[in-house]
DNA sequence: TGGTGCGATTGGAACGTTCAAGGGGGATCC
DNA sequence: GGATCCCCCTTGAACGTTCCAATCGCACCA
C-alpha cells in the first residue's frame, strides 16, 4: 500500500527544515535511532519505530541528501552524457532510452544526472564528476566509436555500464548491455523473404562501423540461407537521408531490388524519398525496412517497418548491473545481449 | 585560454581522494586559503594563489560536492521532470530542449537532474527532491495542463521557472519563458498567402487547449487581414496522426482548401497521409505546414514546412531566470516571450 | 546472587567544506 | 612611538548525516 500523499508540511516559510536531531528530540530517542528508523527499520523495536515514524510525519522530515552523501561517500546519482543532437536524421533511441533509464533508476533509488562534454573535455567531464563525488557511476552510450571512454573509465576504476558491447577490445571486462543488431536485421530480412521477395538490397554504414557490419551480417546470413543472391545488392554509405536516397536510386537502377533492408531509419527514409520521386509506392511496389523504430518510422506514410530495440529491458539490465557494481563488495556481471523485435507497418 | 587536459591523477587506486587539508598542507597554507583560491581567487596575493594552484594540480584535487552542498545548502542541480513518452506522435521538442538546457546549465555551473513522477505522486516527487536538498530549483515544462504544479510550487516557495506562460492564472507572479505560438502560425499562414493560397485550412486542438487556441488565433488573424474566408476551413481534433488524416479528408471534401496550417507536426503528418492516399502531392497540389520542426518534419518526403521554436534561446532565458532566482537576494524576472521562426521545406 | 549473552539504544567522532570572526604585519598618519 | 587602517591569512565552529564502539536493560542460567 502506497503511503498517502503527505499533508502540508508544517515547516514555516524560511525556517530551516527539520533535522534528525529535531525528530529525535520529539520522539524522545537519539539521533542514531531515528537514522536507523529511516534506513534499517528492522533494528528497532516495533513500538519505538512507530513513535519515531510518528514524529517524522509530524515534522515532515526528509533526510538531507548532502549530509548523507558526505557521510556515505555516495551520491545516488547516475551520470549520463548527452550525445550531440543530429538534426535531419531519424535517430530517436535517446528519448525512449532516457525515459526507461530514469524510470528504472528511480525504482532502484537512483536519479539520473545529465551532462555534456566534447572533444578535449570529454574525459575531463567524466573525471570531474566522479572525482567530485557528483555521481556514483556512469552509463556510457556511445560505444560505437570504439569506446575510448570505456577503456579509460575502466583504467580509472570508475564504475560504469556500457550500452553497447566492447567491439574493439574483446578482452574488456567491464559490464555492458547490448542489442543483437544482426539478429534484428535477420528478422527483417526473413520477414521480406516470407513475403516472397528474392532481390533484397542492403543499405548500411561505412565498413569501419562495427555496428553496421554486425547488422549487415544478419542480412547476408538470411540471404545465404535461402540461396538468394547478395552480390550487387549491398552498399555502404553515410548515415544521412540524402545518402540513403542516392544509394536506393543506384541500387534500383543496377539490380532492381524489390525490397530494402537498411541499417537505420534515416537511410530507410532516404529510400522512401527515392521511391516517391519515381512514382513507386512503398509497401506495394517495393518493401522497405528500417532500424530503430523511431517516431519517424511510426508516423511517416505508409508507416515504416522497423527493427525495434528493447530499450526498456536494456535500461533494466543496465540498472541491475549498476546496482551490482555499487554493491560492497562489487558484483561483476558479464555482458548481456538482448534480442530486438520487428515492428511491421505499411512499408512492407 | 582553456586549461589543458589534466594529466593522469596521481591518486593511487583505492586511496581516498585528496581534500582541502591535503592541498593546504602541501602549499603551506590553511584550509580556508585553499578554499578561497578555488572560490574567490581575487582574495589571494598572486604568489600565494600560484602556490596553491600548483599544489592543487599536483595532487589532482577536486572539491567534494557533498561537503560543499552540505555547507552551502545548495546542490547546484536543476530538476526536470521527464514527461511520459507518447509513441506514434511527432513531438520532438523534448530532445532539442533537453540538450540546450543541459548545455546552458553547464555554462552557469549547474547540472540537470531528471526524475519522473505521475498522478498522485506528482507533487510528492517535486517536494521530496527539494526538501532533501537534492535540487536547488526546477524547470517545469508541462504548463499546458493548467499548471497545477506551478501554483503549488509557488505556494511552497520552491524556486522554479516555467517553460510556458501561466494561461489560467494571469495573476501568477512566477518566472516563465514561452514562445509566441500565435505569431508562429501567423508566420506560416502569411507564407502560404504569399504563395498565392486563398483557401487555407486550420487543423488544431480541442477548444480547451489554450495553446491550441492561441496558435489558431494566428491563423485567423492573418486570414482576416487579407480578407480571406475562414468559415468551414477550421476544425479541432485530438493530437494524433489519425485525427489529422480524417480532418484533412473532411476539409478537402467540404471546402477544397489548397493549403493546411496545423497546430502540430503530428497533425500535419496526418494531412500528408490523406494527400498520398488521394494521389495528391504535398507542395505541388496542396501546401502543408506543421508546428515544432520535429525530426519527422525534417526527413519526411518532401520535407515538411514547420514552425520552429527557438529552444536554444528558451533554455538560455530559463537559466538566466533561474540564476536570478537563486541569487541572494533573489531577482525576480517577469515573463519572457520569444518568437518562433518558419522552417520552409518542400511541402509548401 | 552474580555472571553471560543478546538485542535495543546511545554518544562521540568523522565525512570535507564554508562561514564568521580573529590575528599578524606592514604602511600610514598624527 | 603609538594608534589606526587595511590586506592577507588563519582558526574554530558548524552544516546533518552515518559509522563505530560502548552501554543499557533484560532474560537466562549456574
Amino acid at each position: 500500500m502506497a503511503r498517502p500523499v503527505r499533508s502540508l508540511p508544517p515547516v514555516p516559510v524560511g525556517a530551516p527544515p527539520p533535522t534528525l536531531a529535531d525528530v529525535a528530540e520529539r520522539a524522545g530517542v537519539s539521533r542514531q535511532t531515528v537514522s536507523n528508523a529511516v534506513n534499517n527499520p528492522e533494528l528497532l523495536r516495533p513500538d519505538t519505530l512507530e513513535r519515531v515514524q510518528h514524529a517524522i510525519d509530524e515534522l515532515g522530515y526528509t533526510p538531507n541528501r548532502a549530509a548523507r552523501n558526505l557521510r556515505t561517500r555516495a551520491s545516488h546519482l547516475i551520470g549520463l552524457r548527452l550525445t550531440p543532437v543530429q538534426e535531419g536524421t531519424a535517430n530517436a533511441t535517446v528519448d525512449r532510452f532516457l525515459h526507461s533509464l530514469v524510470e528504472t533508476s528511480r525504482e532502484a533509488g537512483y536519479h539520473v544526472l545529465l551532462f555534456t562534454a566534447d572533444g578535449d573535455q570529454l574525459l575531463t567531464g567524466y573525471e570531474e564528476l566522479v572525482r567530485s563525488t557528483a555521481v556514483d557511476a556512469f552509463v556510457v552510450t556511445d560505444t560505437f566509436l570504439g569506446n575510448p571512454q570505456a577503456a579509460w573509465l575502466e583504467a580509472q576504476h570508475v564504475p560504469f555500464v556500457a550500452f553497447g558491447r566492447p567491439w574493439d577490445s574483446p578482452e574488456a571486462t567491464h559490464a555492458w548491455v547490448d542489442v543483437d543488431g544482426g539478429t534484428g536485421v535477420a528478422l527483417a530480412t526473413e520477414h521480406l523473404v516470407g513475403r516472397g521477395h528474392e532481390r533484397i538490397a542492403w543499405i548500411g554504414w561505412r565498413k569501419d562501423s562495427r555496428i553496421g557490419e554486425d547488422r549487415r551480417s544478419g542480412w547476408a546470413r538470411v540471404m545465404y540461407r535461402h540461396g538468394l543472391r547478395t552480390t550487387g545488392l549491398a552498399c555502404r554509405v553515410e548515415d544521412t537521408v540524402g545518402s540513403g536516397r542516392e544509394a536506393a536510386a543506384a541500387l534500383l537502377d543496377a539490380a532492381a531490388p524489390t525490397g530494402f533492408v537498411c541499417a537505420s531509419d534515416t537511410l530507410a527514409i532516404g529510400v522512401l524519398h527515392t521511391l516517391s520521386e519515381r512514382g513507386l509506392v512503398a509497401g506495394r511496389d517495393v518493401a522497405v525496412v528500417g532500424f530503430d523504430d523511431s517516431q519517424v518510422a511510426q508516423v511517416v506514410p505508409p508507416g515504416l517497418t522497423s527493427v525495434r530495440q528493447p530499450l526498456e529491458q536494456v535500461a533494466v539490465e543496465i540498472v541491475t548491473a549498476l546496482e551490482g557494481l555499487l554493491d560492497t563488495p562489487p558484483v561483476r556481471r558479464p555482458g548481456v545481449m538482448l534480442d530486438p523485435t520487428l515492428a511491421v507497418r505499411g512499408s512492407s
